[in-house]
DNA sequence: ACCTGAACACCGTTCAAGT
DNA sequence: ACCTGAACACCGTTCAAGT
């Protein structure tokens, strides 16, 4: 029980950019957004909060770095088939990261640097082109696409944290949810009361996939103008 | 030149909630996410810091307030017609507000009150209905649209404010991320690369509406089974 | 019941001083 | 060139004390 037995272990490689990162990645994943502190930071990498700022440029830049290392792994194993089993591989295998890194989700709308961004646009937008989207219209479809994975994932991993800083599975949170929306004014509220029932035992990852496909039949029906 | 010429009006009104959340919300537009502070909020209400916890369980809890007030005078001033007329109508609506007030993207993301939310979804799902899509289809279609709408207006606002930060405006702004995408290795970014000329000269308000048409068209084509 | 404002335990960031 | 760690100017939040 001495006061701070060397909690971390001894620096045996010497500072760099990318071991921040990935002390970032863990100290992210571990204690939340609010957990990325310069001086937990230096802590966990046996130096001071000043010697961070010899490799990086502010917390915002740090941010952006581990959210971009984070996504680039991501679409790195991806594998490329068809143009629409590869957007939904993409979409499925972005879900499941922001799922496992909520911080992903917020980091990514507000990056700075537009890097990460740029990399889930190519791979979508190379499928598009692949299903034969006429150029005027590949613009729209990738946004769309785009918004509504980035939206959907970044909602689900923020209602993961949510449950869980309540103390509760996502069952549990999602149960909780049904019954608040099934007690509201049925004058005011109906469509929300109605839904209230089939929010309780829905797969997320389903429904997921099903809105992709949605957006994607929407792309292809509108394709002959 | 006094030191401190009594720089904000004395106070007529007793503190209360809602003059909490005016002020919050004047704060948050004239200053950004940052600006929004106790003592900043306090020196504004004429008050001290702590007056604001009578009112206020903390400040997460005044941010979702801030923005559930903006994003409900939008929602009682959305005109009902035709369902996709209101969809549209509802979606530009936010789309305008967000701009107007960028911290509500994100607040919107992580609000911990789900009402904004609520509101936004009893909206469009009486439109989804009104369309006769059925019951299965409901929660996929309203949540791709909500996804839709909330996700490239936060993008479209963040990138508003990442312009203002570096002294741009919009069309500079657009023009810098051009010539960055069309400056991209041709063969890990030919698609960035072949949409760089678009992104210039593009309107921001109409390629979201089209994005919208996109998705109703595949509501609707899908709506059949 | 409501307000005051000093105090606490944090932050990100800087920078003289060291090696 | 790279690291140290004290110091600065902030935060959100609490709470004894006032009215």
């Amino acid at each position: 029980m001495g006061k701070k037995a060397r909690s971390s272990p001894r620096r045996e490689e010497s500072l760099s950019r990318d071991r921040i990162i990935e002390a970032s990645i863990e100290l992210l994943d571990s204690s939340g957004e609010s957990g990325l502190t310069f001086r937990a930071l230096s802590d966990r990498l046996a130096t001071g909060p000043g010697a961070i700022y010899w490799h990086i440029v502010n917390k915002s830049d740090l941010l952006a770095a581990a959210c971009d290392a984070v996504v680039a792994r991501t679409m790195n194993e991806t594998v490329v088939t068809t143009p629409e089993a590869t957007i939904q591989a993409v979409a499925l295998g972005l879900f499941d990261v922001i799922d496992e890194h909520p911080w992903v989700g917020s980091a990514l709308t507000s990056s700075p640097g537009l890097s990460p961004i740029v990399r889930i646009l190519e791979c979508i937008g190379q499928q598009i082109r692949a299903l034969g989207v006429p150029d005027e219209q590949q613009w729209a479809s990738v946004g769309a696409l785009m918004a509504y994975i980035l939206g959907v994932s970044s909602q689900n991993a923020a209602n993961g944290q949510l449950a869980r800083t309540r103390g509760l599975d996502r069952s549990d949170f999602l149960e909780a949810v049904s019954t608040a929306w099934s007690q509201l004014d049925p004058r005011e509220y109906p469509f929300a009361r109605s839904v209230a029932g089939q929010i309780r035992d829905h797969d997320d990852r389903m429904d997921f996939l099903a809105g992709i496909d949605l957006i994607l039949s929407g792309i292809k029906s509108s394709r002959g103008r």
